[in-house]
DNA sequence: CAGAATCCCATTCGATACTG
DNA sequence: CAGTATCGAATGGGATTCTG
């Protein structure tokens, strides 16, 4: 009875502000009160390799609303994770792009990542955006891949390019030309059947692979799943 | 409309399962389909350190119902994060406990509790569970720690045990007996204050420190909290 | 104490329509 | 295209009660 108001916060409408569900000091609980809403981090996934504007988004993510997508634009930015920019006048678009501190969450999806792929239940025949695709390859990357390369993809439309090197490997948006291979696809579903399923390369029609083939083929032995959880 | 089924998926009541929110084959999505829900990841961080029941997963989360925490665990179940465990006659209690996969959710808390130690808005004052406080040793323990001990506590009458050895810090609940050094404190906030705070040592009444003093200071000296984000 | 069952209000969501 | 406004339906969750 005494405790009803401190919950219903008069300004905490629709938003990803802290204190409102756990009233808990713990990091943990502090992190989910900022992208524990539904949908908040996948949001946040998709602008992770770049500033995108509204519609881009809900491409990447076609089961949101726009009411609901809206809605967690908003609470991220007053949390801070990510703000609008408006573009300069020759194009005067706006655009979303995460802060600083939004971009360090990439290592948070990575992990969310890496422990579902353990789950003894994942079975991925859903539809994949392209930015979700590429940061699984970030993710899944060989600790110890010694080969330095310069990929180029071509998903949907949408063009990435991966410069593996030294171990490291940052993806960027950009066109392809002059890449050592590249990788086109209608989907990234297709993508991923290619390197983490079992399936052989010409058993995926609409996957096509030019210029390097051969590094093309090293390049994708680079990447697995990790083992299962018993 | 033709979709409209699809989601009101019959088996899906009041459920972690896959596939009800997100329909995104991405492993972060499927991940938050069964740890995304409010309530659910906290509920795996209080068993983090071993099996409890239901009631001291409610001391550990004060504002939690016994309608949620049900619910939460029938879901964590299905999902084959926990599973519930009745303990041999003589005690006869039901217990909950993660499974390997559960285990292995713990650096995905950690990254939570790393990447919002960054954030430019986090105070932390709140109560803060024991188990919480534990788990935040392990995430904030220098990488480079080279000292070796074995640290007793003893957080509002529960204890734990932590034995740091070649950088790795095991942490158990055990009695204190014996240990270089033990903390006692009625509230893990106070510890928190030790720890990560600047606040001197007497100005936390209620704090005490028995056995070696001095390794208690370096111990303490281990942890530190991430540079906060621009 | 450990939970299941019920009741009921508040929030959330999706669909649709609308606007600059 | 980039949202806002509105509405009805579903869900969430607190309080309470009941049972073993």
């Amino acid at each position: 009875m005494k405790l009803r108001k401190e919950t219903a916060n008069p300004d905490a409408s629709a938003g990803a502000l802290h204190g409102r569900w756990y009233r808990d000091a713990c990091g943990t609980a502090f992190a989910l009160e900022v992208i524990g809403e539904r949908w908040s981090l996948l949001v946040v996934r998709e602008l992770m390799l770049g500033a995108l504007r509204f519609s881009d988004i809900r491409a990447g993510l076609p089961s949101i609303s726009a009411k609901v997508l809206t809605e967690r634009l908003a609470g991220l930015e007053r949390a801070g994770v990510l703000r609008r920019r408006r573009l300069d006048p020759p194009v005067a678009v706006q655009v979303y792009e995460l802060t600083e501190w939004g971009y360090l969450a990439e290592p948070l999806i990575q992990e969310l990542g890496r422990w579902a792929a353990r789950s003894p239940l994942h079975d991925p025949t859903l539809p994949l955006s392209p930015v979700a695709f590429m940061l699984s390859l970030r993710t899944m990357l060989d600790d110890h891949a010694s080969l330095d390369c310069d990929i180029g993809f071509v998903i949907a439309g949408q063009t990435f390019r991966a410069r593996l090197a030294g171990g490291d490997m940052p993806v960027t948006r950009e066109p392809v030309d002059g890449a050592g291979a590249v990788f086109r696809a209608p989907d990234a579903a297709l993508l991923a059947a290619r390197f983490y399923g079992d399936v052989p390369p010409r058993a995926l029609p609409g996957l096509v692979i030019e210029g390097d083939v051969d590094l093309a083929q090293r390049f994708v032995g680079l990447f697995a799943l990790p083992p299962k959880a018993g």
